[in-house]
DNA sequence: GGCATAATGTTAATTTTTACACATGTGAGT
DNA sequence: ACTCACATGTGTAAAAATTAACATTATGCC
């Protein structure tokens, strides 16, 4: 069993394994192979996809003996928990409230003083530039 | 040597320190230790310190006896690296040209197209929800 | 200069990750 | 039901990453 899956916490390749199943929302081993640098063997993904299901980052249904993964992590978290950790990187505080504004769109509604943020940065890039 | 560094393909503790040294940037061994969850042994760092300026992503100047670290491929770049990454993986089209329109104003100058597409996403949004 | 403090480089050992071979199980068509 | 093709699970081995011990070199201050 798991507790609270970090997806920061990662191998490359479960890493790796993880976003294919991002993309996708869901995928067969042999899927996550096909999608995967190098092209690993089957065995080596299907042995790191119990290792992500054991770690809590993955299910499986079975459907006509194919086990088929999905996240665990909800698509919405998980790419907010991703974006933040870009932003805090390489980002600083202006620059990334603008961004997560953006993506206050998918999830929930931009309130008005996100909007304006927005437009103000947008405003002073027009001008600055050109 | 090196020749052509990429960010996605580093370690762990790599990648946690290329972050801390992006964030800062420029840091000492210490203070990439401190920074750093876990707080591992100074010489574990110094060590990694040494693989990293191997391969291309990090080099150092001397001051007063103590290295400073710089990363070699510039923020600008990194960020846009690290976002497509995001960006790819977690979010669709629309979203994503969205963002990158944000983040434009820190490199180069928004165009008018890009800020359209942002005002227009604003609000829709705003209809949308609420 | 000489000493204490703090930095570095190197090397080796441990732990973790990755890979694959082999045995077993499931499903579709004949 | 039988068989082929394709899935999966597991145990073992190789490779890579991480850690820290030890020796060396540099700095700052008396």
């Amino acid at each position: 069993m798991a507790k609270e899956p970090k997806l920061t916490e990662l191998t490359r390749r479960e890493r790796q394994i993880m976003e294919a199943i991002y993309r996708f929302g869901k995928a067969s081993a042999a899927e996550v192979v096909d999608h995967l640098p190098g092209k690993p063997n089957n065995a080596t993904i299907r042995t790191l996809l119990g290792v992500l299901e054991d770690k809590g980052f993955l299910r499986h249904e079975t459907v006509k003996g194919k086990y088929i993964y999905h996240p665990t992590i909800p698509l919405h978290q998980a790419r907010r928990t991703a974006l933040n950790q870009v932003l805090d990187t390489f980002f600083d505080g202006a620059e990334a409230r603008a961004v997560i504004s953006i993506l206050k769109q998918s999830d929930a509604t931009l309130t008005d003083e996100d909007a304006e943020l927005i437009i103000d940065l947008i405003n002073k890039s027009r001008k600055e530039g050109r």
